[in-house]
DNA sequence: TCATATGCTGAATTTCAATTCATATCATGA
DNA sequence: TCATGATATGAATTGAAATTCAGCATATGA
């Protein structure tokens, strides 16, 4: 499993493939994927047609393995930051903090990205979708498990831990997109989310038993 | 502007139109638009291909037709549900539970929806999005108007009320894609959202002086 | 009943983009 | 320098799907 044999040969061969592969991210985050021709991936990365089918089987090959890639990275990324030393609060907050970079550094890849898990996308008949959905869906259960020992040690009040990694993503996601939609206006960080979603934002109806009790049913 | 003359001819049209409508809403949020052709959309219809022609222009007026048509229904319930008589607190819950509702019964048109506002779809070219994110935007700021109202009453604690409202949004919309993947685990109501929104998650840190204010800049 | 208008049909046409492959170009080492 | 294998090229092929339109069916009303 070492890198064994970096030759110059292997080495061009991947330059020339990340290269095609960062022209089609781009252009497929521009127009979507049925919008875009092997013809214009060919010229905007100034390959021939034919040499992108040396580097992928077929359009949908190519468009796969840019999905998958930085899926991959994205995800071990946050899962990563969620085993960060420190107690509940930090591991979420490194997670909020890696979540937001690799946002910002991957503007075009996050659009394709919620195009495939959100929105009505192509790959739902490739079934590309399974493996990222698996995935998300691991993330979002490791921070669950944290913010239920969060629980436990009282740091967090009672509340299904699982539906608290549901909702800190939803609020980081909505920021995110406001941010992308106009990127000048609302500047936020990991603190305004955190705070946002940590502290209370009703000030008195509480007290006077007009809210329930948040359901405390767990994963 | 009145509705004058629902002849049989007319209302007979309309009923064809819609019977279109839904078919293709159903086939376009289940492949995507390019994956499905006109062709199919005549069959399950039970319509030939020309007639398709009588009522849309071409393929992207239909799914144009599509999208415009709920999102205005979607705009006009929404909004109408922050004119809820009674304090902030009720017309933010009046909102939520409109937001469930309309997600619940649509959530073929959902799928679409996002995947137009999120995701890199083909209207982009369109340029349809246009008119969708001004009227979201719209609703977003109503949203900020009476968070703005409610925190001047001391309802609810100092916060960018703009802001406020697309965390909420955000909030609700994880959810209601949680249910939209897993439609039996973790059944939820605006009660459930509401309460992790408007109380507080974090127990102690605060006191401890850990956490910073929240950012008060308003739109 | 028939003439006319209105709407419906689907085979034929046109368009457009994915993929192929015979040929050209380049790099290596004898 | 030249032979040979490896790599890149893009014109030509192919297939799929959007759109058209000449003719058919049905309803209306004289």
């Amino acid at each position: 499993m070492k890198n064994v044999k970096p030759s110059r040969k292997e080495r061009e061969y991947l330059r020339h493939r990340q290269e095609i592969l960062k022209v089609a991210l781009k252009l497929f985050s521009e127009k979507g994927f049925h919008n875009v021709s092997m013809h214009e991936i060919a010229e905007k990365s100034e390959f021939a047609v034919g040499t992108l089918y040396k580097f992928f089987s077929n359009k949908e090959d190519l468009y796969r393995a840019i999905i998958l890639e930085k899926a991959k990275e994205f995800h071990s990324a946050l899962t990563g930051a969620l085993d960060t030393p420190g107690d509940e609060l930090k591991k979420i907050r490194a997670w909020l903090e890696v979540k937001i970079r690799l946002f910002m550094d991957n503007l075009e890849y996050v659009r394709l990205y919620f195009a495939e898990t959100h929105g009505a996308s192509f790959s739902i008949r490739a079934g590309l979708d399974r493996d990222i959905q698996e995935q998300y869906k691991k993330t979002l259960q490791k921070m669950g498990t944290i913010f239920e020992r969060g629980i436990e040690k009282k740091l967090f009040r009672k509340c299904d831990p699982y539906l608290l990694g549901v909702a800190l993503d939803g609020i980081s996601n909505a920021f995110l997109f406001e941010q992308l939609d106009h990127p000048d206006k609302h500047p936020f960080d990991a603190n305004l989310i955190l705070d946002i979603f940590f502290q209370q934002v009703y000030t008195s109806l509480y007290e006077k038993g007009e809210m329930k009790k948040c359901n405390t049913k767990t994963v």
